[in-house]
DNA sequence: CATGAATGAGCTTTCATTCAT
DNA sequence: AATGAATGAAAGCTCATTCAT
């Protein structure tokens, strides 16, 4: 039984390596050894744990997507008034420079075309699912009435979404004129064009 | 004289070979004799024109960026009113599935995080490009009395450079329920939000 | 005492498997954890058991020819009619395509030459053992009339094992020209000459 | 022009150190690295000539089985007597303990069962040009008046050619009791009986 | 100038074997 | 007695790069 959680346990360790490792040397250059390496374990084993490198950053991948998303879902329910849920959300959506482990890797790996077309797949499925938060924020907010959309709501959180991918990439492609505030800056001028509410405003005071 | 003519063709001939390469293959799986292959020459040859392979990456985005740059800049000197103007723009800077080669391999490139440093600089380089050319536009069209901007004219035109990046990747990556058709609409619903004019539409007419 | 008993069957259980792994992956290419698997227990059991894969081996090749040899004496003493004798050692030495997983096996570990020496004395004494008993079948035959050796009687009986081995070997490597029946019917050609006994056939009606 | 001469030398020389390397430590244990060690070449190298191990071990086959077959029919045509014909066949046949590098590496690799299917194909079609050799010997013995021939002559030139393959396999499987001397006795006996012929000796004495 | 044969470092992958439980 | 997670040595294969021609 306690085998069992152990076994568990080194999955995690090796995923979390394997995280580390995309971060500091970037997707298209992990080998098992680093991370076997990183995870304080032996090459073999990694093998033992996935098939292959493919499998691993895929699996990666999925574990970042999730934990990513489940991040923000908690966010979004912790605040009730949407203008502030939206300036949250912004803010927590891009990485800083080069902190923030999980959202660097995730854009890394977003970014990473030689994965077999199931990648495709589970980034069409994390993009669809931001645009479903976006669209709560915005829906909660009109019902607040403190938005006013003109433009069809989808599109509105679709764009919001594409803005926070576009300049994450560029703050995690170390782009030195794009830092976290500027493109936050950037996203909530969107923001309240489209929401007709000047109220959007980011980093929220809190954070 | 002739020499030196020959010389510059068999580059080209390399360069364009290394473009399709990265088309067909992905940015990761370039290899040197793939390309030599393409372009029906031997591997020293490719070594004899370009020191390694980075070198001749590197190269090739930023002959493409230079092409891809000349080309837009040449269709919005071509068309006067800015509102078609747009949607043009628009319209050129998103990559069709998976023709296209030019702009496939541009995004490709793009989000090649492998290359060093310098290739951060050609990225933002290209993104401050285009976002003159939007700017260029959005500014041409509130002259004309056709937009009315009250936001940062600035953010405007880098947002839409974004959203396009950000969609034209999706597409590159197989996104399946990312279309071109959609993401044009998408970054024109936030165009006419932006300017207050419903008038900007993609695919233009004429195309 | 069960726990005697306990032990000898899981030994036969792994026994057992690793013979069926070599006929259906080749003796060259039988991992521990195939035969691990096949037998329902884990690679370290195995090991447990046995050394490590060349002592399994060995011992997997000493059984089979055990058991092999056992079965023919058994046949042998049965049928009393020296020419029906010849008739059934010849076809019961020849393995079917790639049914008779013991026969099969043992071909194909017979051929093995990867095993440290003493394989070939296994080698060596299981080819003697089957002269012997071709030897007795051929006494027997000139004892009750029926045969008439010209040659030396030792020399055909290692002929005709030496026959069974060459064909067997044939079958079992894919040769799809050579089948069980042709090669009993080569086999039996030989016998009858060397016999001057026409009687000699094969397969026998009784099989 | 040199350099195409300089390829097929280099070939040869990888072609020749992998038939040392069968003999010297058996077809299972041909490690690439060994192969290119005997040839002083480096392992990159013997991967730049053939795919991989499989394809080199079966190129290294069908020469083998070439260059033989191809000697022993000059051979052939060289004697002109049937009876000294067929002593020299069966003695050339045989591979001399250690000696005899081509002999020894072609049993090896006749009873390498984890080639690909091809491999099949080519001991059958090295048997029948075997079978072939012997028919003629056979035939022009009948001619000759020397031979009389009971039996369906391919079946004894089939049988002339497994019995060989057999006895070839024990010597170099290492069967202490059976020599080369001892098998070319034990096939000449059956030559003998099934040809009605006493002449047929062997060793020839000119050899 | 251009070639392409040859290299060998570097990486993945396999798998018998060990050992704590 | 039996397990199976973990190991790590061993081997194959890839591919940028070099250099004699």
């Amino acid at each position: 039984m306690a085998r069992r959680k152990d076994q568990e346990r080194a999955r995690r360790t090796i995923l979390d390596a394997a995280l580390a490792t995309v971060v500091d040397r970037g997707v298209g250059k992990v080998r098992i050894r680093d991370v076997a390496e990183f995870a304080g374990v032996s090459p073999g084993t990694v093998h033992y744990y996935f098939e292959d490198l493919e499998n691993l950053l895929r699996t990666v991948h999925r574990e970042a997507s999730d934990r990513f998303f489940t991040a923000r879902l908690e966010m979004v329910t912790e605040i009730t008034d949407a203008r502030r849920k939206m300036g949250a959300l912004i803010w927590a959506g891009l990485p800083a420079s080069d902190a923030d482990t999980l959202v660097v890797a995730l854009y890394r790996l977003e970014g990473y075309t030689n994965l077999a077309p199931q990648h495709g797949d589970l980034i069409t499925s994390l993009f669809d699912k931001q645009v479903a938060v976006y669209l709560n924020a915005l829906e909660v907010g009109v019902a607040q009435g403190h938005f006013l959309i003109d433009a069809s709501v989808l599109d509105v959180a679709a764009n919001l979404v594409a803005l926070e991918d576009a300049y994450g990439l560029h703050i995690v492609s170390g782009n030195r004129t794009m830092t976290k505030a500027r493109a936050a800056q950037l996203i909530c001028s969107y923001a309240r064009t489209a929401t007709c509410c000047p109220d959007i405003v980011t980093p929220p005071k809190e954070l």
